[in-house]
DNA sequence: ATGAAAGCGCTAACAT
DNA sequence: ATGTTAGCGCTTTCAT
């Protein structure tokens, strides 16, 4: 059996609760009682039971990280920065990947609330709230918030980078300007991004074509699938703007496969800036989103409001601007640089 | 404060060792106390304390993961098997990225042992037993395992898997073949892929020239820089294996920088096969290991040992196949399939 | 400064 | 079939 602070009284002769205050250091424990119990804990090898101690305590200083999918690049980017943070301030995180299925987020969190974890951390999949889960735990969203989350988040300005994405391609001179997207009211990021493309669109007085808006699911095939039906319906715009960068890697291969060129013929620009974006072979423009620093802001924001008891106070709201990442997909080279990044444009917040 | 078992057994009107008994589908329940006791916990809401059953069953149906890098595409790969498998068998899991550094390793297993995770799935950074944390809790090396290791493991054959490559560039008709590797001793699978290019080399009879053997780390960018220093020496091989797939993109790109082409200049081909390395743009030739499966193999193998009890019972050693996947990158198109995948050679298999 | 004892929520004997 | 009780390893009063 493992060892306990029992056998740590009886060969350090005193009470386990003296051991116990001396292991914490708690006040009230002479210095030389202190320095014996810490001398035969160490020499018995001893490891505090943190299940033990969080059953007293009903804290167990444990996370949950919901996520959909840990082999889309763009989620361990994220991970990463919450993992990081949580060890930093001794939390532990359990990995549940949903493999995009709400149920499984709802059996993940009723999981984790078994588990007792002091908070969860969750990339949700759907923009509708879980009325059954809502609530059940101290919740952070980070790169996709349901709608009326009464929970705090993390995340980018989804409308801002969708009107940047589609201001860029029509500053670059493309008359019709396409929208591939995820489903059509998945997640509120993917509502968001279409609003800043038709905000776009009604900025620059353009008419919206619906014909060259579709949508999908978040698989790199669909993006191939959706591109190649619509160049062989002859019925394809001079540029696409993708609502994730997976999907535009689908449709960049997919306009390859078709014998046609990026951007001479089609025009790309993606979402999130997955590392891939940026190899010299596939060149997509992009919008980026600090994913680390996401990371480490949600599990800062969640720990927080565990710590301070502050869960059910009014929930943080944090929103990053995206960047606008100009790589070789998108334009044909005309113009300038100043065109390319319209940074200083007047009024260049958007509305939402 | 949550509702326990005591809150039933009140409202139920049963002492809470029968709440306890028809929770768990235990023998000697009267079917209708059970009824009424679960409609009783539903109404309620009740959601049992894993801490509190972990504490006198001496199991938390928890798992550790540690691995080197979540960025790295190839770990949440493993990952994703790792995490469906434990998620079938009602286990759940932390997740320890250690950055590649052994220090972390270590405190990371001892805090594991602390929160007294019944095993443990790692994915070692270095060949050496860590004799201080070395059989503190049941543990299963996935992806490479250190010499020597007294625990199981689910690796490939990457000596096999170093030949493959090796024969494979040799067989393409290339006089000179390099090797770049993470480090010169830095883990077994490094070492055995070494071994195979080695093995390849004296089956062919052919001299190995250390010129042309490099060491790194396990960054894109190093075998960016190693190819470039090489090309700018005006000292390198027509053909490269690199060790993994990440330091192959990194060299691919080099060799473009420098104005070179693959594989008419320089062929190459990586280890791994991470999903990148499929795509048109790249079309790295590779040596592929189920990934997925790897880790699903892990978990079972853990589980397995865990649940029977027999963690000190004789390790196992899950040696699977590599497999060589001929992409783009590797021949210049001379020669048949046939000689291309030399699956019937005599002796196809290797020494160790 | 230290010890005794209660109790966290649960399971598992042991009674009845 | 059900209740009583002890105890998992720890923290935390409450005494002394």
């Amino acid at each position: 059996m493992n060892v306990t602070i029992k056998d740590i009284a009886e060969q350090a002769r005193v009470s386990y609760a003296t051991v116990s205050r001396a292991l914490n250091n708690k006040y009230g424990v002479d210095p030389e009682t202190r320095r014996r119990v810490l001398s035969v804990a160490k020499e018995l090898n001893y490891r505090p039971n943190a299940i033990a101690r969080g059953l007293v305590s009903n804290r167990s200083f444990t996370l949950g990280l919901i996520l959909p999918d840990v082999t889309n690049p763009y989620f361990p980017a994220v991970a990463a920065g919450i993992e990081a943070g949580a060890q930093e301030r001794g939390y532990s995180v359990f990995l549940c990947n949903t493999n995009w299925d709400t149920r499984r987020e709802t059996n993940y969190i009723k999981l984790l609330s078994e588990r007792r974890v002091d908070g969860i951390i969750h990339a949700p999949v759907g923009n509708t709230l879980n009325e059954e889960t809502e609530g059940l735990l101290p919740t952070v969203y980070v790169s996709n918030a349901p709608k009326n989350a009464r929970q705090s988040s993390v995340i980018i300005d989804n409308i801002r980078g969708g009107y940047l994405a589609t201001k860029h391609l029509i500053d670059c001179g493309y008359e019709s300007v396409g929208f591939v997207g995820v489903s059509e009211h998945e997640t509120m990021a993917n509502n968001d991004r279409l609003e800043g493309y038709k905000t776009a669109f009604r900025r620059y007085g353009k008419e919206i074509k619906q014909d060259y808006i579709k949508f999908g699911d978040f698989r790199q095939e669909t993006g191939y699938k959706i591109i190649q039906t619509m160049i062989a319906d002859r019925s394809y715009p001079q540029a696409i703007f993708a609502e994730n960068d997976v999907l535009a890697i689908g449709i960049l291969h997919g306009i390859k496969d078709m014998g046609l060129r990026v951007p001479d013929d089609i025009a790309l620009i993606g979402f999130d800036d997955i590392s891939f974006s940026a190899y010299q072979e596939i060149q997509l423009s992009t919008i980026s989103q600090p994913k680390e620093r996401m990371g480490r802001l949600a599990v800062d924001l969640l720990i927080d409001e565990i710590e301070s008891g502050d869960a059910k106070a009014a929930p943080r709201r944090v929103i990053l601007e995206p960047e606008l990442i100009v790589r070789k997909s998108s334009c044909r080279s005309t113009g300038s640089d100043e065109e390319l990044l319209p940074r200083t444009e007047a009024g260049g917040s958007v509305p939402g």
